[in-house]
DNA sequence: AAAAGCTTTTAGATCGATCTAAATGGAAAG
DNA sequence: CTTTCCATTTAGATCGATCTAAAAGCTTTT
């Protein structure tokens, strides 16, 4: 490996065009592949670029030519498995694309996503996918597009004008509680959680939609805690109503968890005396017992769908606005049944 | 909201200038909150720097002042949330120092990883820090700093010349093998997955040295399936030995996740009857029936001990190597019990 | 042989900040 | 009143690429 000098700071494209007897211009030609350049000219100019261990600056380049290869993304929290899936669809979209992404963690607080927003602009990145935090106005969203930023929101949408990627939770609700319906329960409680959105909205009211379209009682809503530890002995909430349900549908896995833990302990079979439906299948369902049911949302393709969505609004940032909705799909395993063979589970006041 | 002239493309630190009646160099000296320049100046800049809307330009000053505000971050994997608390930790310790996070996978493979940190060298990234890809050598990591790129290795270590934020392995595995043993336990399976690497090593051994020092056979160490469905069919390996186990060490919690469902399956009682020890303490583990005991690893203290020792590095690059190696803390929850209560399991050819 | 038409190459300005070294202005000292 | 000193301010070069518009070499046509 030859150094030549290792003193000198930086191997640059001018250093490269002296060395293959070019000018910059035509060496900066190469770098991005025209095809302008000619044949023994190019080679030159590449074996040049080897011999000197030539690393190209994208600082510079983005200086001139006003495109960073960047792209920023904003999520809420990273602990979450749900969001981490999210990330690596993302991540992958953009790395095919050669670009590469900018993270940050707003802690779904509007003041941390307005810094963190800012920072991304002071970075210049070519575009942003954010899911917003919480209680984020939709005029926020529109002076980013009025600063000529392409933007696309994820998972959450606050604005109709800006790109959308995300899944259709009120199809997956009302999937979730035609599933419960069609094994005979009527008692159904929607366990829920975290801050409110228009994801959580759409879960909602499609829980309440479903229910109310199939004459049943919406109103069973309880809100559990939001660390998982205590979750589990929260379940006793669903019990304080005036009417015991006989299933719980979850807002995410990780609530199902919990509870399926928390009915554990009160001594109930999930499967058997109660059913358990989760939201957003994430990787563990297939490993609890009994197995999850759960409705998938496939969080890493709504990932790969917002990065789709900036990559095609990149070159056009006039296009109307596009959204992107999954399709949910219910994953049937075990952790519900029919309400017929536990009819020992209804009565108000038994064992 | 005054736009003057919303055509012009961008608003530079020329115009602040301009509009506060001073030079390009103080309105930059403001900028960098230098005491150079007095009170009164400043505070026209400011107001200046507000009225226009002026936004920073990362990317100019950077390629001047050769510093980017910029970290590369390469994990192996983003869907495994061990990484995404990691990261997590490590975002949080960057974005407090007010610098940004680029993030890439590198999928656990060698070139993947080299493609990746070309592509960081280019966007100029001050410093990296890297979850080496199973089967890194050191000699990728030399040419690194070679290149007088601060490095970090994180959770795996390849070179004892470059800094190192990871956990004590070995020593999470004294403690698990001590537990158990201290329960009666004398047939200790370890269960195992994944690529061969430090971390992997230093677990093995460590399983090795424990069991060893105290008379027990360290033989006992079965590979299980990467993929979470599948750990759970997979707990007959353990049974197909010559002995049979009474406990079993979990390489992390998602094996532990997925045996205690196999084990549900075969009809044995976790923390009755089997005992099961899971590594990391991942947040479900407080979620599991019976609750996970598991050897804690804190991956979000390791992310910030990670990004504490980059930004230690930054401004001395030829510092010593720095080692930064977390305690475990041995979770007791309920998977384990002493083998006493539970003959019934010895036996090889019982019910 | 000159003109026209290609393809390939290039000089020099430019992007928006930082850096260096020097200029400016006012107060204190001689 | 000049000189020195200190605190501020500044002009102009610079970082490493890209862009524009034109030049230089080739054929091919007239």
């Amino acid at each position: 490996m030859p150094f030549e000098d290792k003193k000198k700071s930086r191997v640059t494209l001018l250093d490269v065009a002296r060395r293959a007897n070019v000018s910059r211009a035509t060496a900066s030609l190469v770098i991005r592949k025209s095809p302008l350049v000619g044949t023994e000219t190019r080679a030159r100019v590449e074996e040049a670029m080897r011999e000197l261990g030539y690393v190209y600056n994208m600082g510079a380049a983005r200086l001139r030519a006003e495109r960073s290869h960047t792209v920023g993304v904003i999520v809420p929290n990273l602990t979450n498995p749900f969001f981490a899936e999210l990330l690596s669809g993302i991540e992958a979209g953009i790395d095919s694309a050669g670009m590469v992404v900018i993270l940050a963690n707003s802690g779904d607080l509007v003041e941390r996503q307005d810094m963190v927003m800012r920072r991304m602009r002071e970075h210049g990145v070519d575009g942003v996918i954010v899911c917003p935090a919480a209680g984020t106005e939709p005029a926020f969203l529109h002076q980013l597009a009025e600063w000529d930023l392409p933007l696309v929101q994820v998972l959450r949408q606050i604005s109709e004008e800006v790109d959308y990627a995300g899944a259709d939770y009120a199809a997956g609700m009302r999937q979730a509680v035609d599933y419960l319906a069609s094994l005979g329960h009527r008692t159904i409680a929607f366990a829920v959680q975290g801050p409110i959105h228009s994801a959580y909205r759409e879960r909602v009211e499609g829980f309440r939609d479903a229910m109310q379209s199939r004459g049943l009682d919406p109103s069973m809503i309880v809100r559990v805690p939001n660390q998982i530890g205590e979750i589990a002995d929260a379940a006793h909430l669903l019990f304080d109503e005036h009417e015991q349900p006989t299933a719980v549908i979850c807002f995410n896995d990780v609530i199902a968890l919990g509870l399926s833990a928390g009915l554990y302990d009160r001594g109930l079979k999930v499967g058997e005396n109660f059913s358990l439906i989760g939201f957003d299948d994430v990787t563990d369902a297939e490993a609890m017992r009994p197995r999850l049911t759960s409705v998938s949302t496939a969080p890493v393709t709504i990932g790969a769908n917002a990065a789709r969505l900036l990559l095609d609004r990149l070159p056009d940032p006039i296009r109307p606005a596009r959204r992107v909705v999954n399709e949910t799909v219910l994953h049937i395993r075990q952790s519900c049944g029919p309400i017929a063979i536990s009819p020992d589970n209804n009565p108000p006041a038994s064992g």
